[in-house]
DNA sequence: CCAAGTGTATTAGCTTACTCATACGCTCAT
DNA sequence: ATGAGCGTATGAGTAAGCTAATACACTTGG
């Protein structure tokens, strides 16, 4: 079971979206395979001493996003294909909007767009890293 | 007064954010001048039929930010330089941050990173342009 | 100096969000 | 077919967030 985290109950980052964070993580970085089994609801609540509900919350947010899938009496499991939720009309306003986000954040710390640049490159390039690293394991 | 915008009552997202949301991006877009008047909170409160209190706080959160400077008894005013509220490490995070909700969103929607790139690029342009254009007027 | 303008602080009501307790329904190995 | 595992649904209690009402404090022009 590779799903390994722990909460800050000082953040005032709800729980249910702390767990989402960390499992979106998990996956994207490739500690989570696809197609493998999450712990059991019951089982990650009580590693993390919270309600096995709050668990729930978590994993159903993630289902509807299509980041995971629910085998109804077995298990939650990584999804093997990222199955189309969104329309493509719906998916180009979210990239516009999460850019703009970006943008206006950057302006606001008065960071010039190479810095930008540079940034998203760099993370891109960690990301990939870890992703063929897991894959050579 | 060159701040005019309406509420969207349907929308789930607080006023308050949205009144946030709309000064800031008429400053970056130029819509708002560097050390131009704000109107009074009980001026753009009624324009808005809300509270002043919800004005101010909206306010209140862009002068913490920095993008906004308060003189008390006078008005609010849009900051002639960004004063440097967070240190060059905190500033440095919250890049990172912002790049990584960039990308993890870019993933979750499959999108490749030219995608990403390009729409960045072309937001950045859309920006320069208006700024630019504010300018000649 | 004072009145009209401005931002600010405090408090309260109400709604939403979050978490939990509990009970239910499904699947599979035995 | 039955029990041990799993996800799911419902309701309730508590905490947090949002908005508003009201009163206070500062600046400036007359």
């Amino acid at each position: 079971m590779s799903l390994v985290f722990s909460l800050s109950p000082a953040s005032d980052i709800p729980i249910y979206r702390q767990i989402i964070q960390h499992i979106r993580r998990n996956v994207i970085q490739g500690q989570l395979q696809l197609g493998e089994q999450l712990p059991a609801v019951r089982v990650l609540a009580e590693s993390l001493v919270v309600n096995p509900n709050t668990v729930a919350r978590a994993y159903g947010e993630l289902i509807r996003d299509g980041l995971l899938e629910s085998r109804s009496g077995v298990g939650v499991f990584v999804a093997e294909e990222m199955r189309q939720v969104f329309s493509n009309a719906e998916r180009k306003r979210r990239l516009d909007h999460a850019v703009e986000q970006l943008l206006h954040e950057a302006l606001l710390l008065d960071f010039p767009l190479p810095d930008v640049r540079a940034t998203l490159e760099e993370q891109w390039k960690t990301l990939q890293a870890q992703l063929t690293n897991r894959r050579k394991k």
